[in-house]
DNA sequence: CTAGTTGCAAAGAGTTTGCATGGCG
DNA sequence: CGCCATGCAAACTCTTTGCAACTAG
């Protein structure tokens, strides 16, 4: 586990919290941190880490890209995430909302929800009113 | 669009339809036929003609692969897909239940779930009991 | 100093594409 | 017979890994 905190993961760290519970591509946080004196094996390894950790989600992506999500502080925690696939935006379906839900599902379907894997596709409301 | 009925096509429409709804990755539908005189290349040439017409849909696989999951005939509209993390298996919920979800999500929080695209992971009843 | 980390470049894995051949209609 | 689809292999993209150099503690 991260024993020494070097230059490039206060870097990642930075970037990741500054982005947090927004699912992003392992290339998307590679790009973003290309000028910052951080390889892309370092940002691949230190993710891989992060999720070792449990601090990371890798969570499905759409294309070939795998998608992470940083898991911010414990706010998160019980929380499901909802992206928008016009905008790209992520959304944090509130706790109590949250609950409701996956009890729904055990009930009707006798299915546990994983809420740090799931994630619901569909439109926000901003976009569905035109204004993206 | 589709204009010839080939053989290869016919037996990548027979292995789909035999697993509707499931999903699979494009590797595994390729070994899947990987015996049956189908090159891989025309699996994913298909693959990509069956998305473009609707008949198909390319959603998120947790590894590196991508994920596609076939809509067999109506009886799917409509409904949400679970999917399995231990047993892999896909469950379908049952449209009065998805349609209860989808409007619990849009009362909350404002915002449209997209049935097509969305896929709730978790862990299925047979599993949680320690039946896998 | 020692062990964990980094960067580079090469190796892998999955997906896409060019081109000649083959087969549906 | 004409045109679409296939197969093969090469090209690509994203991710992982080996190894020597570097650096935090």
């Amino acid at each position: 586990m991260s024993k020494y905190v070097t230059k490039q993961r206060r870097v990642l760290l930075d970037y990741l919290t500054e982005h947090a519970d927004e699912t992003l591509s392992a290339g998307q946080i590679a790009q973003a941190l290309s000028d910052r004196e951080i390889s892309v094996s370092a940002v691949y390894r230190n993710l891989a880490e992060l999720e070792r950790e449990g601090r990371l989600h890798r969570a499905a992506g759409a294309g070939k890209e795998q998608s992470y999500r940083y898991s911010g502080a414990e706010s998160c925690r019980g929380c499901l995430h909802l992206s928008c696939t016009r905008c790209g935006r992520t959304f944090h379906m509130g706790r109590a909302d949250a609950n409701r839900l996956v009890n729904a599902v055990a009930e009707a379907e006798g299915f546990a929800l994983d809420r740090a894997e799931t994630v619901l596709y569909g439109v926000c409301e901003a976009c569905r009113e035109g204004r993206g």
